[in-house]
DNA sequence: GCGCACTACGTACGGTGTACGTAACTACGA
DNA sequence: TCGTAGTTACGTACACCGTACGTAGTGCGC
């Protein structure tokens, strides 16, 4: 035996618990909520292995037991807050339905801004994921179309939400780990911003900083935009 | 003096060079292009400080002169490869050159796949991508509308572009540091989808695979989605 | 009851970002 | 013209990271 050859792994597919040995003190739902709650209050730099494994109350060794690699720690923690979405019964209004999940992901994702950088990783299908998934294809029982488009409607519109916060959220979660104020930052962003826009070589890009003078209403563009994703799937449209 | 206050600062807004003390050995685009090619060679995790600063065959403090923090050297990159986008004469067919600057988002994304990563980030606005949200701009100038919407759609266009190429590469920049391949890894997880699907507790997702037995052609999602994003700003549409 | 598979976890290694100190150098103010 | 202040260059050092490996204890299946 020349060494066990490397495979690949997904965490689901490996059972919870095998029988043998002495039972695990912890379930990874467990170890999922310890890691949310720790990326919840200082961002997702303060989930370490160390770190979680402090938060347990075991060894920083024993967490392997359950987690194999790190990654494997990321994809617990989006299957946990996948499954904060409430699921609820379909009203037969498809874009009703699909306008509530997708603003109920926003939130979600504003109760945990840390899932925006894990999300654009695509973490594959957890269990939860797939609930979800299977969710909105119900909220699509009444749209009148294939498999395959509800399916790219329901990945458009989730990337489109993920990209959206994101933007929204760009220096809140970076901002944690840096000796500033978000505040600050953004303040000298725009502050560059302006001075590269004042400096008269992007036109266009001044004139529509004049035309909108207020400010942005964010939930406005929010909601404009799910409008337009549903308008491209909706039909003779 | 107690000690500057820390301060935040925009890469760009610092002056490449002042006037004092010995000449810098190397421009800003020097090290963007030793960085950028770090990240195409061995992914983005190839690029560490220690890394860049031997590709340039300095010390590793010495970067530290020319960009503060690492994040500071991501955002040179991304501007980097913003820069590769061609500008073209706009043809009066905004549709048609919006498909064509989408495109060639998605052509850049594939020969640098570790931009997905860094374009989730949101850094700021760099010069390259200054220039390029005025192409854009000038190429929607037959488009009327209001100047926020025009951005709105660049906005969108782009996410959703980034978006759907993080999909198509989920796993193909994330596996560069396992220890084994893509397909093996891609293997894996459609086994365990299939199983999850087989088990009967999502109904429509197993449907959905029945339908559309062959394979998908990305292509044409990817032409559909564009197209569905044109469509929501498309007048009368 | 034996043995094996599992849990638990300490130690250690190679990597990371970067604070700090020192030495050489150059352009500006006097 | 010359000092000196502001740069560049870079070695050392620190704290922290993910995790390979080894060892000890535990409890189920045979």
């Amino acid at each position: 035996m020349a060494g066990r050859a490397a495979v690949p792994e997904v965490i689901w597919a490996r059972p919870e618990r095998t029988g043998r040995g002495p039972k695990p003190a912890f379930t990874r739902a467990d170890i999922a909520a310890a890691a949310v709650r720790l990326a919840d209050a200082g961002g997702l730099d303060a989930v370490s292995m160390r770190h979680v494994a402090a938060e347990l109350g075991c060894g920083t060794m024993s967490l392997y037991n359950y987690v194999p690699r790190k990654e494997d720690l990321f994809e617990l923690m989006v299957d946990a807050v996948s499954g904060e979405h409430e699921l609820f019964e379909p009203t037969g209004d498809w874009r009703a339905d699909m306008l509530r999940n997708a603003r109920q992901t926003k939130t979600l994702m504003h109760r945990h801004p840390w899932m925006v950088r894990l999300m654009s990783g695509v973490y594959g299908f957890s269990p939860n994921a797939l609930r979800y998934l299977e969710h909105c294809l119900a909220c699509l029982d009444p749209l009148e179309a294939a498999a395959g488009t509800k399916i790219e409607l329901v990945a458009m519109l989730n990337g489109c939400v993920t990209t959206y916060v994101s933007n929204e959220l760009s220096t809140a979660e970076r901002v944690r780990s840096l000796p500033w104020s978000q505040e600050q930052e953004n303040a000298v962003r725009i502050a560059y911003l302006g001075s590269q826009v004042a400096s008269g070589a992007y036109p266009r890009l001044a004139a529509s900083f004049l035309e909108d003078a207020g400010p942005i209403d964010l939930d406005a563009v929010f909601e404009r935009m799910l409008e337009r994703v549903l308008d491209g799937f909706s039909p003779r449209g």
